[in-house]
DNA sequence: AATGAATGAGGTTTCATTCAT
DNA sequence: CATGAATGAAACCTCATTCAT
């Protein structure tokens, strides 16, 4: 079904809204050396550059939109997952997260640029926004987290998949685990010692959640966490 | 001791390439929401726009190797932590990151916008070709970390660490605990749920060396990461 | 009459174009001694800079399209001549070429500077495109003059035509006929034996047309090219 | 012989000055397609940039030096020719002029350079002075010619140089007949008319000669100069 | 005399955004 | 609502020239 020539039923302008972040994710994923502009993106969606500014108030609010399209619909899966009756495995969990942020081709680098972004060249009011609409989100995720793990804590539901998503994309920006990255190293020669950002990322995580939801102890008082070299006997 | 009118000593160079970082360091914590032009950072460093491209091939490679100087000092302080006889905490350690990553104005915002630069925007080869100098040093100090921790098992100290600094920089992303960011979310009178990055982070590292160094047994195995919700008595 | 705010018709457009160029016309006679650039250029044609962007790919370009004006306008004209009944003189075809060529303040410095880019410093494509589309129209000018002059033979009408305009250049190019060169000949004190350009441009061209057209004989056999000097009597 | 370190006499001085030029000329005949730079120059020369500036007031007027040697190359074997005792043919004559000008990669382009540089771009101290010298070399030259050639007239051989030179330059910025050209050209399936460079100026010239020369009568009289286009009966 | 580090004017180009149509 | 022509600030980079060493 085509889009109308112009959106006027609310409908309409949601669905021309999506067909314009479908267009920039396109985009963002064919041509991974660069940001396409908002004339490609328009002419990519089959609009006028102008037009794009009817939906978004610019370049950044628009892909912020996109990444939040993301976010919002791992949540929302992610919910699903909570409200079902049964108890719930890590990799119940965590097959939901790699489905939106971990698969999708270009899901992280996008997310990564956004946080740059929000840092440094974006509009302060959008990225608050953002911030605020996201945090709602998170809240209740980490409301309905500690209900199905109770030795998390009040608030900690909330906290852990903060420091979850944060490893994701923190880890993903040190792997780079995508083609160009990889032609380039290997034509570098370069025996790289981590490019299984798959494998890595389910470490990493599962690790951050044995440490978080199975606590052994105190932080300081554990004999693990002090190293064992130069230890009289 | 003010720089030499021209620097033809191998030292004097080093020195004013120093110097070009220090202007730019500076310029980038002093305005927190925009990124300043080359143009500007010469002017800082008291030199004409033209010299920093003497040190420089362009303002990416500039900031990269601002990043780079945080890294190596880390990285170098970190060796001196591991080359100690004694044994080494966690505390010990997470002190280092927090000197070099943490506390340093800009230097975690620096990071995240190299990493999205680095994945669009800036040539492929100094990317490349920084990442591999970066590997090396990190391959390195995870096998002195591997000396500390045997459990770890070889090959895993460049991993915990590689996860550790993208969870600093992620979770940093997360919160942007920054001035700007802090004001803007109380303007918006945002009872935010996250705001002490510098206890949050601490909380996650220690959960992730934890769940990484003493982990209890196998991932799916583990009742402890299944939830007890729904659980039939 | 003003141009449109906005040029959206393609009559709009290209008269947008040739106000661009005559723009850029005006400024190349004012100032002698350099060339304008390009927001010179855009200032001088009521436009900002990066409209001149829309409409020539770049400077260089937009120098060249300025001479093909000139160009194209000789050689409109002399078609015009040749499609005439009765038979053409010399004098009529001289006349068009020096209104077209000779007469125009900076006409003739324009394209020497044409030439000399097109050499170094131009996209290559952008010079051969020009030169394929010149070519094809000395090639039906040429035609055209062979009709007029059946003793030429086929194909020497073409290279006439271009030994000729070589010739205005390149004789341009030695005596520099402009006020610049006069006043600083004159301040020399020189006693310059060539500076009347329109006279001996005339002189020569009849000269290579007579002998092009009415030639006496084969190159080597003539007498009246072997110098008399040292002849015995 | 290789050039001393510091060049203190006259002689070392004069030529360390031919030996920048030759590495000018070689980089200008290695890259057809851009102007080496002044570091460029002097590296190839084995200098530093500074020096250039030791011997040559800029780099245009280095260029201009470099033209002038080919120039003065030619005035002298022209003149040898001249002062033989015996006539001297088109020939020999137009072959000294292939040796100097025609023959030597990159001189025409060089010639086209420095006459578009003359009008625009360069000190017009420097273009003065350098067409004073080389207008006496001219006028000499002339006379020499006229002492051959009897029925040109004072002042006239002066003139059938000039108008020569002034040909093979501007022929040669319409063919362009170097590689870089042939090649696009080709590329560009364009069965191009005009590409024998040599045979066209020889051809050129004759017939300017030949016309100069030996012409038949008064230019507005002639017949032959009207075209027999709609001649009646 | 030679060097090459420093200069900085000069130029081109891009592209997010605006706004007349 | 849609368009796309116009804007013009912003940025980068080169390189001829100067001058401290």
């Amino acid at each position: 079904m085509a889009l109308k020539q112009r959106a006027i039923a609310v409908e309409d302008k949601e669905e021309r809204r999506q067909a314009i972040l479908d267009a920039a994710e396109k985009l963002f994923v064919k041509h991974p050396e660069r940001m396409a502009s908002v004339s490609e993106v328009a002419e990519a969606a089959g609009l006028a550059k102008g037009t794009v500014y009817l939906y978004f108030p610019g370049k950044e609010e628009m892909l912020l939109a996109l990444h939040e399209r993301h976010t919002r619909a791992f949540f929302s899966h992610f919910m699903e997952l909570m409200a079902a009756d049964g108890p719930v495995g890590f990799d119940e969990i965590f097959a939901v997260a790699h489905e939106h942020f971990i698969a999708p081709p270009g899901a992280l680098a996008l997310t990564s640029w956004c946080f740059a972004m929000m840092d440094r060249g974006m509009p302060l009011e959008a990225a608050v926004a953002f911030k605020l609409r996201i945090g709602a989100i998170v809240a209740a995720a980490g409301t309905a987290l500690e209900r199905h793990f109770p030795t998390l804590g009040s608030g900690n539901g909330a906290r852990l998949l903060q420091h979850s998503l944060a490893l994701i994309v923190g880890l993903w920006q040190f792997v780079h685990p995508n083609q160009r990255f990889a032609r380039a190293l290997d034509r570098a020669g370069a025996k790289v010692f981590m490019r299984d950002y798959d494998h890595e990322i389910r470490a990493a995580i599962y690790a951050l959640w044995s440490g978080t939801i199975a606590p052994l102890a105190d932080m300081d008082a554990k004999p693990r966490l002090k190293s064992v070299r130069g230890k009289k006997s």
